[in-house]
DNA sequence: TTGTATGCGTTATCAC
DNA sequence: GTGATAACGCATACAA
C-alpha cells in the first residue's frame, strides 16, 4: 500500500513541472496553460487516480471547501430537514458539512466555532443565534443565520415569514368566530418567539380584538414542559379563552395535555394552533392546525447564501424570508358560544 | 485584522523556539520539556488565543481529528439521536463530525467517501451498509458500522439487539392470546430487516406457532408507503391474522392506515407492534407498542469504537450489541376470539 | 532539555 | 506558456 499520488507524480508522468500540473488541474488557472499540455496533465491525473491533498491546499490557500453548521440540537425535529437542505446545497458546490450541537449553550458554541475555524472552515451557518447576538468584531469568516436571526441586519439570514404565518392563524381563528384568543409565546430573546409575538399583537388589534381579549404568556423555551407550564399560567389568569395560538408545534402539543388536565376538550372547548408543521403532527389526536415552514428550502437557501458570501464577502447582507402556508386540520373549530 | 497567531508567535512570546513550543503544547510530548517552560508556553498560547492550524498539522502528520458520518437520510427520525450521540462522543475526544446523506444510493456514498477521504478524514461511521457490502480491499481508513451491519464480521459495528426485541414482542403477543401473527418485514438486504425476520421465525416456532400461522410479507423499504402495500398483501392472503409485528415504527403506522382501510380496528380487531420507539409514536392513536432502541447510546458507542479503531487499527473488529426494551402501549390487546 | 533543519503537498510569485 | 522557487504552519529526526 503505497502513498497516494501527489501532483509531482502527475507532473512527472505528463512530463511537465509540478507548477504547470497545478495550473492545468485548477479550473481557474487552466487558461494559463497550453491546451495540449493541459490535456496531457488531466490524462495523467486520471490514470494515476490523483486526488489533491486538501490539507496542503488549505495550508497554502487559507481556505477549504468545508462549511460548519451549528444547531442547538439535531434531535429537535425542525433541524433535520434544514440540515439536510444545507448539506444538499453545499454538496452541489463541492462543499462538505461539519455539524455541531450546542444545546443552546453559548460556551459550547464558542468552542465549536473555534474548533471549526482551526480546521480552515470556509464559512458558518448558525441556527443558534439570539436576537441580541452580534458578530461585529467577530467572525471574519463568512456566516449565514438560518431559522433565527439577530436584530441587527449585519449578517445574512434565511428565515420563514413568521408574521405572515401568525396573521394567517389569527384570521383563521377569527373567521371561526373566536373573540378571546390567547398566545403561548416562545422566548423573547429568539427572533422566532419575538416575531410571532409581535405579529400576534399586530394581527389581533388589526382584526379588532381588545388587548384584554388577546392575552400573552411567555414560555421559557420552545419545549413541551415549558409550554405546559405557560399554558396553565395563561388559563389560570384567563379562563374564558376559546382559542390558543402556540409559539410552535411542541408548545401546541403541550397545550393539548395542559387543557386535558384542565378538563377542556380540543377543539370542542378550546381551539389550538401550532407553528412549523413538524413530522407526525398530522397524526396527533386531534390533528394539529398549524403553519407549514419550508424547512428543507430554508436550508438550501442558506447554503446558497453562504456560497454567495464566500464568493463575495463584502457584498451587503441579504435577508431572505420564505413564505409559509396555513394547514387546517382538526385542532381548530367554531368558537363555543 | 491580522492573521491568526501561529506557533511561532507563541514561541516568541514565551521566549523559546517554535519546536519547543510545539512539544510543550502537544500532550504526548509535553514530558520532553521543562515544566516551567511548558507553563510559560501554555500561558503565551492562552494569552494569544492560539489555535493550531489543523491543515498544517494534517499535512505533517497525515491524519486529522475529523470523522465522517454517513447516513441514508437525516430526516428519518432514527438518525438524529444516533448522529447526536456520535457527535457528543467524538467531540469529547476533540474530533469534529462531517455529515453526509446518501438516500441509499451507493454511488452517492462512494462520492462522499472519496470527498471526505480527500479531506484527511481520520475515520468513518457508516449507517448505510447493506448485508452484502464488503470493505475488504476498501478503506485503509478506520471504519465503524452503526445501526446496520454487514454479514461478514470484518468491520466493527454497533447495533441493537434485534433478535431479543422481536422475541420480546412475540412473547407479548402470545401472552395476549394471539395465535395467528403476521410479520411485515423490512428489506432482506439490510441487517435490521433480516435479523428481525429471522428472529420472528425463530420466536414463533419456539413458542409453538405453525409456520402457516406466522406468515411474512416483505416491504421494499422501511417506509410508510412500502409498509402500507405490504400490509395489504399480507391481509389479502391471510385475512384471519389477529396481530401484526411490523419491521419498524414507520411500517407499524402504515399498518394503522392499511387496517383502517380494511375496516379493522387497532387493537380491537388486530394488534400492531413497531420497532424503534421513534419520537411521537407514544402520541399516535392508538399509542404504539414497540421496542425501544438506545439510539443515542448506539451513537456514542460507535464513536468510542471508532476512536479505539483509530488508536489501534489492527485490533480485531468488535461487534457491540446493545440491549433493547419492550414498551407496552395501546396498540396491542387481547386476541379476538 | 532545547535548538536546528527539513519536509509534508500545494499554489503564488517571479523569472524566463 | 512554462519552470524554478518559496512559503503556508506544524512536527519530528537529529544535533547540541
Amino acid at each position: 500500500m503505497d502513498r497516494a499520488p501527489t501532483i509531482k507524480d502527475v507532473a512527472e508522468r505528463a512530463g511537465v513541472h509540478a507548477a504547470t500540473a497545478s495550473r492545468a488541474l485548477n479550473p481557474a488557472t487552466r487558461g494559463m496553460v497550453n491546451v495540449r499540455t493541459a490535456n496531457r496533465v488531466a490524462e495523467a491525473a486520471r490514470a494515476l487516480g490523483y486526488a489533491p491533498n486538501s490539507a496542503a491546499r488549505s495550508l497554502r490557500t487559507r481556505t477549504s471547501s468545508v462549511a460548519g453548521i451549528i444547531v442547538p440540537d439535531l434531535r429537535n425535529p425542525v433541524f433535520p430537514p434544514i440540515v439536510r437542505g444545507i448539506e444538499d446545497g453545499l454538496r452541489e458546490a463541492g462543499y462538505l458539512a461539519l455539524v455541531g450541537n450546542t444545546d443552546g449553550d453559548p460556551e459550547r458554541e464558542r468552542e465549536l466555532l473555534t474548533a471549526m475555524r482551526g480546521r480552515q472552515t470556509a464559512g458558518f451557518i448558525l441556527a443558534t443565534s439570539r436576537r441580541g447576538d452580534s458578530f461585529a468584531g467577530g467572525p471574519a469568516v463568512p456566516t449565514v443565520l438560518v431559522n433565527r436571526r439577530t436584530d441587527d441586519g449585519d449578517t445574512p439570514s434565511v428565515t420563514a415569514d413568521n408574521a405572515a404565518g401568525v396573521h394567517l392563524l389569527v384570521r383563521h381563528l377569527v373567521d371561526l368566530g373566536h373573540t378571546r384568543i390567547g398566545h403561548v409565546a416562545g422566548p423573547r430573546d429568539l427572533s422566532t418567539g419575538w416575531e410571532r409575538y409581535r405579529a400576534f399583537l399586530d394581527a389581533t388589534t388589526s382584526l379588532g380584538l381588545e388587548p384584554a381579549a388577546a392575552p400573552v404568556e411567555f414560555a421559557d423555551a420552545f419545549t413541551e414542559p415549558a409550554g405546559h407550564a405557560a399554558t396553565l399560567r395563561l388559563f389560570a389568569e384567563h379562563p374564558g379563552l376559546t382559542a390558543v395560538l402556540a409559539g410552535n408545534d411542541l408548545i401546541a402539543l403541550a397545550c393539548y395535555s395542559a387543557l386535558a388536565e384542565l378538563g377542556r376538550s380540543v377543539p370542542g372547548d378550546v381551539s389550538v394552533t401550532g407553528f412549523n408543521d413538524m413530522p407526525f403532527v398530522d397524526r396527533q389526536r386531534p390533528a394539529l392546525t398549524t403553519v407549514r415552514l419550508p424547512h428543507y428550502e430554508i436550508g438550501r437557501e442558506a447554503a446558497r447564501l453562504l456560497l454567495e458570501r464566500i464568493a463575495s464577502p463584502t457584498a451587503p447582507a441579504k435577508r431572505v424570508v420564505l413564505p409559509v402556508e396555513l394547514v387546517r386540520r382538526d385542532s381548530t373549530g367554531p368558537a363555543k358560544v
